[in-house]
RNA sequence: CGGAGUGUAGCUCAGCUUGGUAGAGCACUGCCUUCGGGAGGCAGGGGCCGGAGGUUCAAAUCCUCUCACUCCGACCA
């Protein structure tokens, strides 16, 4: 390509409302313009990536076996009626109807359709396990779309499900699938990880993700330093002793905490530490929804833990989602402000971390406003229904398997893996015939990759102050060819375009800045830096009386000079595909 | 959805407090010079000041409403 012949469209002034490097990467070097909140219009130069991207996604899921399919955009609502989500998604699933009147979605997922295109087109357990894919435009009216194309509300991803007669089948797609992941990811240069998910609205059991990991990443993501352990902070657990707490040294007393209201003040009016106190959080139950009566229950952890929302909602009697009572709820219910609460006479069910049910001696809130407990001891001061895990794990926490210690980490999700087993197979009634002639309700695993949000990925993980730094499989181009002093030497332009030929004769992929002699060199250079290209040839006057073309790598600091007639089994030799 | 903020040329922004002929830089067009790191000169084109009401002799500027976008939070396969 000839930069006189497309739309070259970097900016020189940051755009004003990008926060995220790969953002305003991406709108400066011209990959991609707004329309409206969310949704982006990809240019030719960013459109190139993304057909890379996608083709290497295409690839591996083709090499391992899986069938491409594609299916629309627009969705009819019987089939979300009948896998039940028409009512439990909430306003990410953009609705509306047609001319006649009948509802309809933009498709945020595809499960309902897959599964009702095979429940019609299987009948038989021999034509099973099968592996559908599609790589395709998604709907999801986020509340918040940021950070341009990595949260975008319409986006491409390719998301494939599989269909198995049992769930050791699906197992073994699973672990294919994981295996592919990890091609795909490798092959486009990422430093990622692979970790243990949860599982969220769409139902399973099993998941992973796969993150990217940068620092402008959505998600923590929490691994051993020495173990094989890593997971999603919503998920990730610490190993904590099977021990009970140390026996009590010290009786228990009220004792006045004027206007200590947080663990810190607590902490600082008594001097103690935090990790002595415990706090208590108030939380919606299950049960109200049965009763109509607002049923309360006490988590109690740690003061220096933090809640983790997704574990606590799983917990037995907890209502999920997760919702704290409101101030005047517990006003009412147990006579104190939130910030006054503690296990002792508290007559509500009482769940406690596993952490906080180690602790002697400690300090809690004497649910009366103004008033702590010092000396307060399980069993003997109070006690609780359970113990359970449901804090977030911090940096230093030692891994759940016994390997090593964890650290924390930010990730961009670029992939993610689940078992689905028979939720939608079952409300969907997709069933084969097994091999004793009955109908079997199919095991389904989905996997989905964020095709859009590897391109943003990529740049967070790839750039420097001048720019993109591509890696030659996902580069729009390969090589940019930038003529100097083209108008002191005819020459110049002929051997630009010789190698232009040459080059794009052996497959690899060229853009020739031919822009007209008032664009300096400072400008060709400036842009295709910030572009990203990965390699780079100068084609001048000096460099051609020795008959050498300067060539240089995007993220090296050194040119070098190449002999003319050697230029192209140099870049073929280097350009990897 | 709660909180905060911003809407003026294709882009980045000034002007608004204190109402009085709509500006700069970049980009764009033409001519000349320059040419290995975002050149210079001259001459140009381009704006219903987000939209609707109101106040006023007069509104980009003041008031009301509305829409859009951004950030923080909540939320999120």
């Amino acid at each position: 390509m000839r930069t006189s012949l497309y739309l070259l469209a970097t900016t020189r002034d940051m755009p004003a409302d990008a926060v995220v490097v790969s953002h305003q990467l991406m709108l400066k070097a011209g990959l991609i313009r707004k329309l409206a909140a969310g949704l982006y219009t990809w240019l030719p130069m960013g459109l190139r990536v993304l057909h890379k991207v996608t083709n290497i996604v295409r690839e591996e899921m083709d090499r391992s076996g899986a069938l491409e399919v594609s299916m629309p955009v627009v969705q009819p609502a019987e089939l979300w009626l009948e896998s039940g989500r028409w009512d439990i998604m909430g306003d990410e699933l953009q609705r509306f109807k047609d001319r006649h009147l009948r509802d309809f979605c933009l498709g945020p997922t595809h499960e309902e359709v897959i599964t009702d295109l095979v429940r019609n087109e299987y009948s038989s357990y021999k034509q099973l396990p099968v592996n559908i894919y599609q790589i395709q435009t998604k709907f999801r009216d986020e509340r918040r779309p940021r950070f341009g194309v990595m949260r975008a509300r319409e986006f491409t991803m390719k998301d494939a499900y599989s269909f198995h007669i049992d769930k050791a089948s699906l197992q073994k797609t699973y672990d294919q699938m994981y295996e592919t992941y990890q091609r795909i990811f490798t092959r486009l240069g990422f430093h990622f990880r692979a970790v243990l998910a949860d599982s969220g609205n769409i139902g399973g059991s099993c998941s992973h993700e796969f993150h990217v990991l940068a620092d402008s990443g959505e998600d923590l993501i929490v691994f051993s330093d020495t173990g094989d352990y890593a997971a999603n902070m919503e998920m990730a657990s610490a190993f904590v002793p099977e021990q009970s707490a140390s026996a009590a040294t010290r009786s228990m007393e009220k004792v006045a905490t004027p206007d200590s209201k947080s663990i810190d003040d607590v902490a600082a009016f008594l001097q103690v530490a935090p990790d002595s106190i415990v706090k208590t959080l108030i939380v919606h139950g299950d049960a109200d929804i049965a009763t109509a009566q607002p049923s309360l229950i006490a988590l109690v952890l740690r003061g220096d833990h933090q809640l983790n929302e997704i574990k606590a909602a799983k917990l037995e009697g907890v209502r999920s989602p997760l919702t704290f009572a409101t101030d005047a709820q517990i006003q009412s219910a147990l006579g104190c402000s939130p910030g006054s609460i503690g296990p002792v006479h508290l007559d509500i069910p009482i769940l406690v971390d596993r952490n906080a049910a180690l602790l002697s001696d400690f300090v809690c809130g004497a649910n009366a406003d103004g008033f702590h407990l010092r000396g307060v001891n399980w069993k003997r001061d109070c006690s609780y229904l359970r113990v359970e895990d449901m804090r977030n794990v911090v940096e230093g926490d030692k891994s759940p398997d016994g390997k090593g210690v964890l650290s924390i980490k930010r990730g961009i999700e670029v992939g993610h893996i689940f078992q689905l087993g028979n939720k939608y197979s079952k409300a969907m009634n997709a069933t084969v015939l097994d091999e004793n002639g009955r109908n079997s309700v199919m095991e389904m695993g989905c996997y989905g990759i964020g095709v859009s949000r590897i391109v943003a990925a990529a740049i967070e993980q790839s750039h420097d102050e001048k720019g993109i730094i591509w890696s030659d499989n996902i580069a729009p181009f390969h090589v940019a060819i930038i003529p100097l002093n083209a108008h002191k030497a005819p020459q110049v332009l002929e051997v630009c375009e010789q190698l232009y030929k040459e080059l794009a004769a052996v497959g690899i992929e060229v853009l020739l800045d031919d822009r007209d002699k008032k664009t300096s060199p400072g400008v060709k250079f400036a842009d295709m830096e910030l572009i990203g290209i990965p390699h780079r040839l100068v084609v001048s006057d000096r460099g051609l009386e020795a008959g050498e073309i300067e060539y240089k790598h995007r993220a090296k600091p050194d040119n070098e000079m190449i002999k003319r007639e050697n230029v192209v089994a140099f870049l073929r030799d280097l350009i990897k595909n």
